[in-house]
DNA sequence: TAATTATGTTACTGACCGGTAACACCCCAT
DNA sequence: ATGGGGTGTTACCGGTCAGTAACATAATTA
């Protein structure tokens, strides 16, 4: 038990202050994110978090539960932008709906996105036995759930309807800016999401 | 529009008796899509292929340059689609997008789908110098296009978006089966997928 | 200060990776 | 029969992979 160290400020110098352990989550997070899953390895990890293998296979068992923690750790943050929604949008569920369709659309525009780091390892991971896939799924299911509740919330006749139409577009918008990069069909996602949220509105 | 490889299913019999070249892309393609790209090995395929690696390396400089093969196998498959869906709906381009949406359902709720290989091969190769790169980006803007100009055809008023609805809609909806499965977002895809063709009808 | 704990360092394992060299083989055409 | 081209076989290369053992050092705590 002790005073977790402040989280402020993460530049190149306090961030060599941060336990290990964060520290190799951290450089996991980027570098799984940016160049995949299996094209990392654990040494490549360890030294971008200014460690070593050993001290790396002390926090963690294995790179799979490494994996699993780094999505775990994605999943929070996801979570944290449904907290900060209500928080900015309180009793007006049509407001968080509204600014969840922005927040989309800056991860669709923003032009150093890699997509979508849950359904990048879904695809990097089909192994059934992997101990991400948990992960995976209970965020997908969580996050789909959430967005149904809020279109509930707004009185859209069919919640779920919308919700599954709003989630496979930011998916697949996502994985376009993929292949197609910005100039592909993602271009068209806000207005695409804008019409669907209109068209279950009247 | 089918995005997985063949499904020709040639028996063991009779798959011995192609050429090398044949074999060893028929195994590569079951084994990519199967598996992942990084996570199969030219040895494995060899073996699939009932051949041997030396063998492989005769007929394909690298595995990289295997793998754009590959892509392209599965990009002319997609062509073929197209050319069926035409010569089925004959100066009825009203038809072939129907038909469009019942061979991307097809491609969504079969069970044993593992979503668009295409897509699943740019989210697995992130690098921008990888020969597959090119065979992605140009298929996917083939088949973004030839949607388009079905829209068009079929008289829609604003023909580039819904092409891009349904193209956003359909990623999404194979993404989407491979983290939460056929029970997540994508069960509503065939329904959101004629909502908006109706939307775009009146 | 002393003991405990966390971390760093080096070297190693065994397996696999993509890719190649050398050579034996087999079938088919001349 | 006699090439020759395509194929199979074996062994190898250098590199990287995930994961571990042993030991030295720093930081924390009692």
């Amino acid at each position: 038990m002790s005073t977790s160290p402040a989280k402020s400020a993460p530049d190149g110098d306090s961030i060599q202050r941060l336990p290990p352990r964060e520290r190799i989550l951290a450089a996991a997070c980027e570098l799984f994110y940016r160049q995949g899953i299996r094209a990392v390895g654990v040494d490549a990890i360890a030294e971008a978090a200014g460690t070593n293998k050993m001290t790396l296979y002390r926090h963690f068992v294995s790179k799979d539960e490494l994996v699993a923690e780094y999505l775990r750790r994605l999943w929070d943050e996801k979570s944290s932008v449904w907290t900060r929604l209500a928080a900015e949008h309180p009793s007006d569920p049509r407001g968080q709906l509204q600014g969840w369709l922005e927040e989309a659309a800056r991860h669709v525009t923003d032009p150093t996105s890699r997509g979508c780091a849950i359904a990048n390892a879904a695809i990097e991971l089909p192994e059934k036995n992997h101990p991400a896939r948990c992960v995976i799924e209970q965020c997908k299911q969580d996050s789909r759930a959430r967005l149904v509740a809020v279109c509930r919330e707004a009185g859209i006749t069919q919640p779920d309807l919308l919700a599954d139409q709003l989630f496979m577009m930011l998916e697949g918008a996502l994985v376009c800016t993929q292949s197609t990069g910005r100039s592909g069909p993602a271009e068209h996602f806000v207005r695409a999401g804008q019409a669907l949220i209109d068209a279950h509105s009247r």
